[in-house]
DNA sequence: ATGCATGAGAG
DNA sequence: TCTCATGCATA
C-alpha cells in the first residue's frame, strides 16, 4: 500500500537547477472580497460575472469616505491587531460564531446572503462554502482575520434582531433554467496518490515537470498544475499551520 | 464538508 | 506563472 505509481524513471524530482522559486511571505495585502453573485449561470456569464477579490476595498483604505458602521469593525481590527490576528483568538471565534449561528437557526448559507443585506463597503454575499471554511478554520491566517469584523458585524445585527423577533419571509430563488453546469474533474485514487508522491518531494514543480507528470498519469496539464495550486493552499491553511 | 476551478493581482 | 480569496459542484 504504498505503490509508486508513475514516479518509476521519470526524473521528475531532481531539479538541477535549483528552481526554488519564490518563497513569497505575502507581501500584498490579501483583505477581502466584493463581489455580489448569486447561482451560477456558467454559461455566457462565467467570465464576466465571475468574482472580483483580492485588493478588495477593505485593503487599507476606504475609498472615498464611507465609514459607518463598518469603521467599527475596521477599528477593531487595526486597533487591536494582537487579540485579531491571535490564531488562538480567531479560534475561538470562530467556534463562538458557529454555536451562536446554529442557535439562531441559520444555515451557512444564510449567513454568507445576508452579508449583503449589511451594507458593509465592499462586502457583498459570500458562499456557504466560504462561511464554512471560516467555522472550520480551513481558510489561511489572513483570511480568516479579514473575515472576523465582517461575520462579527453580522452576528450582532443578527442577535440583536432576534430579540425583537424579527421574521422576514424572503422568497425562495427561482433558479434560471437550462444553463450548462460547471463539471467537476474527477481524479481517481491512484493517480492522486501520485500526486501525492510527487508533491511531497517537489511541492513545486515546474512546467515541464507538469507537464511529464500529467502524461504519465494521463491527465490534462492544467488538471495537474491546479492541483498542485490547490495543494499548496491546503498546506497553508490554518488547521495544519504549525501557529498552534 | 471538500475537491477542482476561476480570476485578479503581482511578479 | 504563481498566489490568494473564493465558489460551484458534489460526496
Amino acid at each position: 500500500m504504498f505503490q509508486m505509481h508513475g514516479m518509476e524513471n521519470l526524473d521528475l524530482m531532481g531539479d538541477p537547477s535549483g528552481s526554488m522559486t519564490t518563497l513569497t511571505p505575502m507581501s500584498e495585502t490579501p483583505i477581502t472580497s466584493s463581489h455580489h453573485q448569486l447561482h451560477g449561470s456558467y454559461h455566457s456569464m462565467n467570465h464576466m460575472m465571475s468574482h472580483h477579490h483580492h485588493g478588495g476595498p477593505l485593503s487599507g483604505h476606504t475609498p472615498g469616505s464611507h465609514h459607518s458602521a463598518m469603521a467599527a469593525a475596521v477599528a477593531a481590527a487595526s486597533l487591536h491587531p494582537d487579540q485579531d490576528t491571535d490564531p488562538r483568538e480567531l479560534e475561538a471565534f470562530a467556534e463562538r460564531f458557529k454555536q451562536r449561528r446554529i442557535k439562531l437557526g441559520v444555515t451557512q448559507a444564510d449567513v454568507g446572503k445576508a452579508l449583503a443585506n449589511l451594507k458593509l463597503p465592499g462586502v457583498g454575499a459570500l458562499s456557504q462554502s466560504t462561511i464554512c471554511r471560516f467555522e472550520s478554520l480551513t481558510l489561511s491566517h489572513n483570511n480568516m482575520i479579514a473575515l472576523k469584523p465582517i461575520l462579527q458585524a453580522w452576528l450582532e445585527e443578527a442577535e440583536a434582531q432576534a430579540k425583537n423577533k424579527r421574521r422576514d419571509p424572503d422568497a425562495p430563488s427561482v433558479l434560471p433554467h437550462g444553463e450548462k453546469k460547471r463539471k467537476r474533474t474527477s481524479i481517481a485514487a491512484p493517480e492522486k496518490r501520485s500526486l501525492e508522491a510527487y508533491f511531497a518531494v517537489q511541492p513545486r514543480p515546474s512546467g515541464e515537470k507538469i507537464a511529464a507528470i500529467a502524461e504519465k498519469l494521463d491527465l490534462k496539464k492544467n488538471v495537474v498544475r491546479v492541483w498542485f495550486c490547490n495543494q499548496r493552499q491546503k498546506q497553508k491553511r490554518m488547521k495544519f499551520a504549525a501557529q498552534h
